[in-house]
DNA sequence: GTACAGTTTTAGACTTTGTCAAATTAATGA
DNA sequence: TCATTAATTTGACAAAGTCTAAAACTGTAC
């Protein structure tokens, strides 16, 4: 990922404290919730409304510069790792999220086999399971 | 799928009208949602609490007995074609809701390349789409 | 058939996550 | 620097679901 700035000029999009504070609390907190990355940009800049962290994060979500993924009983959660089908890996009991490469290759989720006459674009895989952490807690 | 009776008094579940009519909603209209299904209920007893469909739809979940799916941007839908590990199809612009089977045999979408220490219990996999009436739609 | 104990159901307030709209403020280009 | 355009803020609102306490019911024992 290539500097904040940049990346918003190639956008196309005007560049803001808010903008380069959400874009750079994405790239060092993957997989954070809207909240998550409100509390760091705070944390970063001082102020930010809960609503200009929506808007930041749907304008970039839009433009294709980061990727939100939602997964059940979690709110929406962000990464900037775009454009290389990969799938996640969620902990049913804390909600940790790892990244796991495509399971099967290229590109190959793409295919159903009945297709019921649908245009496929994205096939979306998550993986549910236990974390080690929630593992040993369970075990204890 | 047997009798809604039968089926609550081997989950050692009370019988109740509630029960008996969400199970048999579900039944007749995979991919329902909570409000779907509550609609069904009330044109068949006459009436039921919004708690209680949600209480209904939890237990039985949780008994394994029906399956939650929860697609983003779309509320949870039902259906009690359970442990057959079948994936889904969704319409990008109007929901509607496919079943496919899965894409690759039996269960083989249970192993990820890198576990990250997870014990994986679950691979859901959901493939975004326009459905084919959505398609007809745009293109007039 | 009755009564009891334990669940279910109900009603209504509440929480979480996110959007809408209008007013204010800031960024860009001349 | 100024004007224009776009972004940010504030506060109200919406959808989906949960929590709680009270009332009603189910299943079982008598």
């Amino acid at each position: 990922m290539q500097d904040p700035e940049t990346t918003l000029r190639q956008h196309d999009l005007p560049v803001t404290a808010q903008r380069l504070a959400v874009l750079r609390a994405v790239a060092h907190h993957p997989h954070a919730t809207a909240d998550d990355l409100a509390e760091q940009v705070r944390q970063e800049i001082g102020a930010i409304s809960r609503q200009s962290v929506y808007n930041v994060l749907n304008v970039l979500t839009d433009k294709g510069i980061i990727r939100r993924i939602q997964p059940a009983h979690s709110p929406a959660r962000y990464e900037d790792r775009v454009g290389d089908n990969h799938h996640h890996l969620v902990c049913r009991s804390c909600g940790q999220t790892e990244d796991v490469c495509c399971a099967v290759g290229a590109a190959p989720c793409l295919h159903a086999h009945d297709q019921h006459g649908f245009q496929i674009d994205e096939a979306e895989v998550i993986y549910w399971g236990t974390c080690p952490a929630c593992q040993r807690k369970s075990r204890s």
